[in-house]
DNA sequence: CGAATAGTGTCTGTGAGACAGTATTCT
DNA sequence: AGAATACTGTCTCACAGACACTATTCG
């Protein structure tokens, strides 16, 4: 019954920081075909003797080719058939990231490649696909939980979370009603004597009372 | 570089439908090994040779083991590891899929078996995770999609939307506020002149606008 | 007739946008 | 001083729950 060959499984991160206040995918160059050369998805197979899950599979990744440890890895759809890979048949389970801003020669060293989450490059593989289905997951996800805060550094003042989260959503908060909301649903803590002094006036900062993700009811 | 075994690739589906007013998940005796006898999700490996995706192959082994073209089918996650199958390294693409009500008499002879989807029976593999990762994924969306329609016949009166929407969500919706905000959303359209005569006193019935889930901002 | 379900109208509380206005610090 | 950002208070509208009320059909 298994004469057919097995079909290959690799893993794909789509990975999103903010550089100079812009939504930004991290991308790298191929250094091995198929698409040799080529900017495409973190990504890389699944190594059974080693990875104890493909979500291990895509932190190895991460940290191989990007050195980046993300603060955010969850598990995004798996795109499957004898296409989407020149190599045959394939799946590829892929997962979206999130990190603080990184430095950008660092990016550099690594081979790393910064492109708006908006534009359409042309990507090889399905990558395309992949990039479009994180972006709605993310936009949708956004604006129940407290993911946007992952893309800041662990402390943050209030306005730096309510940009993050009119990045994310494509529309700007009313902040009076930001501070209210984000107020009742509990999310943060004020971090005593802790004040922002990066704009014109000091500002308390914050930090989120979870460590991980945190979903609510209402809409931010 | 590719001397490790591959990881072999399965499909798992978390079929769901309604029985005499109750949420029910329709499970599988299985006849093979590993676990032959017991009683699991429908599931099965990926051909590469004949299935176009992962999509196509649990609607294959829908259609094969359980004889069932099921109205949603949505990938919910992959599961994968060294552990969850006795015969290796594994990765199992989850699907959860939907499908009105169906007659007892039909999926006794097709094996099948029904469960409430709130009990915590003893399952093979990690079937337990995958259905409650399902049950949370699902009642998530139901709140603010048309996914609890497709339990329901094409047509539909409003209470047996309602009814359906509450079972679902696990508490009681009010009728007028229900009923307001499904005229609002415009999700579905009264059929002319069709009425049903299931209750005491006739219904006007309603069919979907669209044929494939909508999913809206506000919650129902 | 009485029970049960279908369907409508209205009151009210709450959440969120809009926006004015105050406070504090920087150049 | 003036600009800019942080933060607060209030008004108002819209949505959702509650509930009363009418309508229609069945036993």
């Amino acid at each position: 019954m298994h004469l057919e060959p097995r079909p290959f499984l690799t893993v794909d991160v789509v990975l999103l920081t903010i550089v100079s206040g812009e939504l930004q995918l991290v991308l790298h160059r191929r250094k091995e075909p198929p698409f040799a050369g080529r900017v495409a998805l973190i990504g890389g197979y699944v190594h059974p003797q080693e990875d104890a899950t493909a979500a291990g599979a895509a932190e190895r990744i991460l940290r191989e080719k990007a050195g980046i440890e993300a603060r955010i890895l969850d598990q995004l759809a798996t795109f499957s058939g004898p296409a989407r890979d020149p190599r045959g048949w394939s799946a590829s389970i892929a997962y979206y990231a999130l990190t603080p801003e990184i430095s950008l020669k660092a990016a550099e060293a690594a081979s790393l490649v910064l492109a708006p989450l908006a534009g359409t490059a042309a990507l090889p593989f399905d990558h395309a696909d992949i990039i479009g289905a994180a972006r709605q997951r993310w936009r949708r996800r956004a604006a129940y939980s407290t993911l946007p805060a992952f893309l800041l550094a662990p402390q943050f003042t209030l306005s730096e979370l309510r940009k993050v989260y009119e990045l994310v959503l494509g529309r700007t908060l009313n902040d009076s009603a930001f501070r209210r909301k984000i107020d009742e649903l509990r999310l943060i803590e004020p971090v005593d004597g802790a004040k922002s002094r990066n704009s014109d006036r000091p500002a308390q900062l914050y930090r989120l009372c979870e460590t991980g993700v945190v979903e609510f009811d209402r809409t931010i």
